[in-house]
RNA sequence: GGGCCCGUAGCCUAGCCAGGAUAGGGCGCCGGCCUUCGGAGCCGGAGGACCCGGGUUCAAAUCCCGGCGGGCCCGCCA
């Protein structure tokens, strides 16, 4: 499409200057500025391809416009007709349409894709830089879920789009084993193994641990909030007592509804007596709701405002019960130790900043805790994303001396510049509006929003994460000698990616801070659940991937008489991996993925592009014997041998379309990379099944009687087919031979 | 309070940055093709306020302004 795009605009100009009687530099200008622009037509029977004249008719009248149009076109086709591949160009309303020769189309294909130079125009981009993406870097403290299964899907698709481009991609997996949340799974941890709880060898280790972080997290939390619940509930009763006494003896006293009054006293005179406090609580909650105006003045503002805390908190503590009912349920020994281990949240939370310390201190037992612990936990994670082909080049531990002696330099690299200084209590913060003010590359990133500040150091000399995370920056440019730095990361970490470059650039690097990029990506939301890692409630990837793999198994059974169940199964799970990452890659970054495990039946983007591409290597089995997967080169050969035999014919509607599609290959691949959306390779994958599908219904291939049209058919499928493999190869779908 | 992103049929989604003709797909629904290369397919059909209101333009789903609805960010958390 581009090229014929810029075969036709190029002309343009002489052609419009000359006909339409303006000046030349101004219709380039037009051009240049997009107003002239190059776009499919609506409707094949239009033509093609088309460009809006209406920019330059609009001066002219209506009427004239025809003969206009006629000179025009006639004009056109003489200039395009060899060099543009274009067969036809047309007026219509104001548009100049042409259509194209696919016939041409076609052998330039050919060309590109059998003849072998699609290749090196495709590496020819990446030219071998160095580029380091990182990716997933979930926690390890639970096994991956839906969401950081977008990370790894998309991360993962990136990659290989990447090496397909020919970059020289090493991908990363950073381990956050540093933080709070690890230090509460260790805690939980200690306290089992104190009780003699160890892992059952058939207990996969990632949703070990995610049990014993929820339920600790869990049983924490549930003291902590019985503790403020009961404080809430001793401040509100305190105020009812208050008004009990004083209120009711004012005139305002006329005001209040009796029945409130009674309740407010009521509560008080029971205090001692085992009331059910939180019912009246309720009670007067929805009364005062009622009473707008009442709310909004001194003492039952006052009132209000403590139900609505109140509410919250019982509302927290019961969402809190309800997640540790489940657990307890099913893991009963988990929950009974780790309920008799954890005294109160006053205890764990000393044990757990205790961990803390210790580990960031580089305490050798503590270090070797949390390591055995998130080392069995990436084993987890290694297990599953190895099921839907996923593997890195490295694993970076935040622990590791390495990051956290240089983000010790860096804090003090940074308390050099103009920018970094000590405040009080002892912290070291970065002023990035200060430095904002004098550097336009930090302002401009943080536009229009304040560039703000932020802590690089606490009071007590320990590091916080997003210095590791800088420290780690430098790591990848230095150490793994990086060109260029793709993080994929939730966008919700767009600000603290902005800082990273700031300081970046701050500490002089300023050209790794350009070549630093976020890919940032949007949040996956089950349907009707909040997933939740810290009350254990997430729809898992393994989960997924199994959900997936029996519905595509039932189907697949329900086809034959006699079903080899082992053999399904296997083919079963490799359509479940096509589904999955299809899934999770086939919407833009950008947007929300909302996710409904129920509908995962309808989520059949892989399945599509796995039976277009099934089909079309069966037919090159029963015209040659050849398998496409094994005898690539063969099938090559055999494809150069017809194209001696086709002679320049027309295309059917489903012919041409297929071969439009097929010439988009590359700008799509191209698109993908400079916009960061692998989703669009998926798109266009599925379209691409969808118009092979379309060719294959309505047109016989192998008894094609014409020996042209024959020849014709099947180097479409075999260009089909070569397109289709290397669109799998950077999905990392699984590549089917029958399904 | 400040900033960012999203809003397209019952559901999901592309198009928006670089405005152009009849808004492209998928799921689901209804009706056909009981199969000459494998029917997880193909053909046809019903179903649309492109969130609302203004503006710019020959032309607005697309750009600008103002709303509404949803998500996210503004920690000595990670």
């Amino acid at each position: 499409m581009s090229e014929i795009a810029n075969c036709i605009l190029d002309v343009l100009p002489e052609v419009l200057s000359k006909v339409l009687n303006v000046n030349k530099e101004s219709v380039k200008l037009l051009i240049e500025s997009g107003k002239l622009r190059i776009t499919s037509t609506p409707d094949p029977k239009l033509g093609d391809y088309g460009i809006s004249l209406h920019v330059l008719l609009k001066t002219i009248e209506k009427d004239k416009w025809e003969d206009i149009g006629s000179v025009l076109s006639e004009e056109l086709y003489t200039v395009t007709r060899d060099k543009c591949w274009v067969e036809k160009v047309n007026f219509i309303n104001g548009y100049v349409n042409f259509t194209v020769n696919y016939f041409n189309m076609l052998e330039k294909l050919v060309d590109s894709f059998i003849k072998g130079n699609l290749r090196e125009e495709l590496t020819s981009i990446g030219k071998g830089t160095k580029v380091i993406v990182e990716h997933t870097s979930a926690n390890p403290i639970h096994p991956l879920h839906i969401g950081s299964g977008r990370n790894s899907v998309l991360g993962d698709t990136y990659a290989r789009l990447l090496r397909k481009l020919g970059f020289d991609v090493e991908t990363r997996f950073y381990v956050n084993d540093l933080g709070r949340q690890v230090a509460i799974l260790a805690y939980g941890v200690k306290v089992l193994e104190s009780k003699n709880i160890s892992r059952p060898k058939d207990f996969k280790p990632d949703h070990w641990y995610g049990v014993i972080y929820a339920l600790t997290h869990i049983i924490i939390e549930l003291s902590r909030l019985r503790e403020e619940v009961n404080h809430e509930l001793s401040k509100f009763l305190d105020l009812c007592a208050n008004l009990c006494m004083n209120i009711l003896s004012e005139e305002r006293a006329e005001s209040i509804p009796r029945e409130m009054m009674f309740a407010i006293c009521e509560i008080t005179w029971k205090r001692n007596l085992k009331i059910e406090a939180l019912r009246y609580a309720r009670f007067l909650y929805t009364k005062l709701k009622q009473m707008k105006n009442m709310g909004s003045n001194d003492v039952f503002g006052l009132l209000l405002k403590t139900l609505e805390n109140l509410k919250n908190k019982v509302k927290e503590y019961s969402e809190y019960v309800k997640a540790e009912r489940r657990l307890a349920l099913y893991y009963p020994d988990i929950y009974n130790a780790l309920r008799s281990g954890i005294k109160d949240h006053k205890e764990a939370e000393v044990e757990i900043s205790k961990l803390m310390s210790l580990a960031e201190k580089e305490d050798p037992n503590t270090v070797s805790l949390f390591r055995r612990i998130s080392e069995d936990v990436l084993e987890g994670f290694k297990q599953t994303l190895q099921n839907i082909n996923i593997y890195f080049d490295g694993f970076d531990f935040e622990s590791s001396n390495e990051i956290l002696n240089e983000a010790h330099n860096v804090v003090n690299e940074l308390l050099k510049t103009n920018y970094v200084k000590i405040v009080e209590g002892g912290a070291v913060e970065v002023d990035l509006n200060a430095a904002s003010k004098d550097h336009d590359y930090i302002k401009n990133l943080f536009r229009p929003d304040q560039a703000g500040r932020f802590i690089i150091r606490r009071s007590d000399g320990t590091t916080l994460y997003i210095t590791r995370d800088i420290a780690y920056t430098l790591y990848k440019f230095r150490k793994l000698k990086a060109e260029r730095v793709y993080n994929v990361i939730a966008i919700e970490q767009a600000r603290e990616q902005k800082q990273l470059k700031a300081v970046l650039y701050m500490l002089g690097y300023s050209k790794e801070a350009e070549n630093l990029h976020h890919f940032a990506y949007e949040m996956v939301h089950l349907k009707g659940m909040r997933m939740s890692g810290r009350r254990g409630i997430y729809y898992t990837l393994d989960e997924m991937l199994v959900d997936n793999k029996l519905l595509i198994l039932q189907k697949l059974m329900e086809k034959e008489r006699t079903p080899d169940v082992t053999k399904l199964a296997n083919i079963a799970e490799k359509i479940a991996v096509a589904n999955t990452r299809g899934v999770l890659l086939s919407v833009d970054p950008g947007k929300v993925l909302v996710f409904d495990p129920r509908k995962i039946s309808e989520m059949e983007y892989g399945v599509i592009v796995e039976y277009a591409f099934v089909r079309a290597q069966g037919i090159i089995r029963n015209l040659w014997n050849l398998e496409f997967l094994d005898d690539q080169s063969e099938v090559l050969s055999e494809a150069l041998e017809l194209t001696k035999k086709i002679y320049k014919t027309d295309l059917s509607i489903e012919e041409k379309k297929l071969v439009e599609s097929l010439a988009r290959f590359k700008n799509i691949l191209i698109e993908s990379y400079n916009e960061m959306k692998p989703n669009k390779i998926l798109e266009y994958a599925v379209s691409l099944s969808l118009d092979f599908n379309k060719f294959y219904e309505k047109h016989p291939i192998i008894s094609e009687r014409d020996e042209s049209k024959k020849s014709l058919r099947i180097l479409i499928t075999i260009l089909t087919l070569i397109a289709l493999s290397e669109l799998m190869d950077i999905m990392g779908f699984p590549k089917l031979r029958k399904m």
